[in-house]
DNA sequence: CGGTACACCTGAGAA
DNA sequence: ATTCTCAGGTGTACC
């Protein structure tokens, strides 16, 4: 059993500050990853259907959705750690597409992640701004069976969340408040509790 | 010998108009053209310690410079036959890195330029807003043996001259019989007495 | 639409 | 080990 299988399955009982979230948690949805999301094209493309779901950059709301729409914005995700990834999330008009691209071939790495492995995203029941990323191996069965289950009901509810808080890329290890306003993207930092120090 | 080279090698003797000039001119630097150098990537990297030596695009002396270290300036050099070229030179934030852009493309065709060829930069002995540049197949020696044992002394000499300017770009320009402003870019036209019609 | 321009991004290697 | 550099990329906008 490699270091990361440890975290990955074993976190739920290992890290006792993260049980109560993981009870208030509800899955968004998961992706099996291609090749391409694993390899040298620093990326990871987020089915339409779900990242609209989920992860709206504009509703056809004018104003700084403009800017939202064509800068993208940062999300920030718990892992299964409590340490925080941030990621650029943003729509490719050229393929009709959202992916997150930068920070995600350092998840990617981190985690030794391969094709046929699946990433699954989730949320905070209650905090719905608080996300969560996770991970498992190919072939293993999702640790809870009741993850297919939840969806429908929470997507109307979360749309309304996203908005145009910013911080800039070299600012963000600087502070963990993230007082500093970004020119380029909308960030929601969805883990700002979190005191982690890392690199983006 | 092809067209290129002929003009390249036998210029000097070919145009006796600009033998005064050469014999004026110091070398700066030289770089052997990566393959991305002359790629489709349509832009020159100019290594940082001869950038911020001979090209500063802000002194530290605030105002002014912030919008040229923004939107970078225009740089026009005279090639080995006359004709001035006008590239757009700018910093690259995200890379740390000095680059030339617009224009560049052009260079690299008009001169059918390919990955190891060599260009480098010269400038007026006397008239320091002047520049050159020039280019030499790969594998070539440099036209003028003294020319490597020159740019280690001219270094320290030349250095002076670009810090120690006390009059802004935008300034030397309008002293000059250019006639339209730019918009978006400092410039300076080091080849203003060149009368060239060229698109950029 | 294709080519160019532009402002990003990253990995590998150098320092 | 960490930082810096820069060669090689990307998507997007514009013409």
């Amino acid at each position: 059993m490699s270091v990361n299988h440890y975290h990955n399955t074993l976190s739920l009982h290992q890290h006792h500050q993260n049980d109560v979230a993981i009870a208030h948690r509800e899955s968004l949805f998961e992706k099996s990853l291609t090749p391409s999301d694993v390899g040298k094209l620093n990326r990871l493309v987020i089915p339409k259907q779900h990242a609209e779901k989920y992860f709206p950059l504009n509703n056809g709301g004018g104003g700084d959705d403009v800017a939202t729409t064509e800068k993208g914005m940062l999300l920030s995700f718990e892992d299964e750690s409590g340490k925080c990834w941030k990621f650029r999330y943003s729509y490719w008009n050229s393929s009709q597409s959202y992916v997150l691209t930068k920070g995600w071939s350092r998840y990617v790495k981190d985690k030794h992640l391969d094709a046929g492995d699946v990433v699954f995203f989730q949320r905070h029941r209650f905090d719905l701004h608080r996300l969560f990323i996770g991970w498992r191996r190919r072939g293993e069965a999702s640790s809870s069976p009741a993850v297919s289950a939840v969806s429908q009901e929470a997507l109307v509810n979360t749309t309304a969340y996203w908005s145009g808080l910013t911080t800039p890329y070299r600012q963000v290890h600087a502070s963990t408040t993230y007082p500093n306003i970004h020119q380029e993207y909308s960030h929601y930092d969805a883990c700002a509790r979190v005191v982690t120090v890392e690199k983006l």
